[in-house]
DNA sequence: AAAGTCAGCAACCGCTCCACT
DNA sequence: GAGTGGAGCGGTTGCTGACTT
């Protein structure tokens, strides 16, 4: 027997959206926000599926989503972040602002696995001359979406280094040296940290132990702050000393 | 210039999780 | 506690376009 589809499939269009689909998707979720994904293709008037609406929607239309190549701190970020986590890709978007756990994926399976397995020495590259489908549109659009940050400015983001192993490459990278913060892990960081932390749905949910693996260790107030910060002690050593705290 | 190859990425599919009854 | 439905997640597919031959 099984589960019913999540969608009746008869009549509804797959593929491609188009921009009039965008635009009417976009307007309609600004004005009634999206409320029951499964009901708001037919009130919006779109033949598509809830589904195919929501993804449309996280992956691509919300306003905040970050446009542009991913940072080399991003890049470590999310290597750092696979090797605590797995495949946890919301999980890893959770840490990244503006970034999807589509588009990490994408990049992880295209590119940062590539450049791992290298093995150091090696670092594969992205095709350089290749211009994406996705870079030209940001070329000519760049400032169509004033909500979105641009992929030059990460001045928005706080980020921090202790190693300068990291910082030997940073001129490839879009952070400039007043961005780099030396982190002072005195009580007050962790305070500040864990005040975020506690303030932030996105992160409350996710399971996380200290040695790595994805499971057992659940933030909240259940755990001390201890166990805390050798968590992020440990993610931010793996991660070379760069952790975006405002995602914290 | 044309054909073949391959990387990038948007979108789909199937499954699990979770809240509600 | 069991059943149901919606949301979310991760794996995978397939199209597009840049690059190579």
């Amino acid at each position: 027997m099984g589960r019913a589809p999540c969608c009746d499939k008869v009549g509804l269009k797959k593929g491609p959206w188009s921009p009039e689909e965008d635009q009417i998707l976009i307007s309609y979720i600004e004005k009634h926000g999206h409320g029951n994904w499964r009901a708001l293709p037919k009130q919006a008037g779109l033949l598509r599926c809830g589904k195919s609406c929501r993804l449309r929607w996280i992956n691509y239309l919300r306003p905040d989503i970050k446009r542009g190549n991913f940072t080399k701190d991003e890049e470590e970020l999310v290597i750092s972040l696979h090797q605590s986590l797995g495949n946890r890709w919301s999980a890893i978007a959770a840490q990244l602002p503006g970034r999807t756990d589509n588009e990490i994926k994408n990049i992880w399976h295209t590119y940062l696995k590539k450049k791992l397995a290298s093995d150091n020495s090696t670092v594969a590259q992205p095709r350089s001359t290749k211009k994406t489908k996705k870079q030209k549109a940001e070329t000519t659009n760049f400032d169509s979406n004033p909500n979105t940050p641009q992929p030059e400015s990460i001045s928005s983001l706080s980020s921090l280094s202790t190693d300068q192993s990291w910082s030997d490459d940073k001129e490839e990278s879009f952070l400039s040296e007043e961005d780099v913060i030396l982190p002072q892990m005195d009580e007050s960081f962790w305070t500040e940290m864990f005040s975020m932390d506690n303030g932030t749905s996105s992160s409350s949910d996710q399971t996380l132990d200290s040695t790595g693996d994805a499971s057992g260790y659940t933030f909240g107030d259940q755990y001390s702050i201890e166990d805390d910060k050798e968590f992020w002690l440990k993610v931010f050593c793996e991660a070379g000393g760069v952790m975006d705290m405002s995602q914290l």
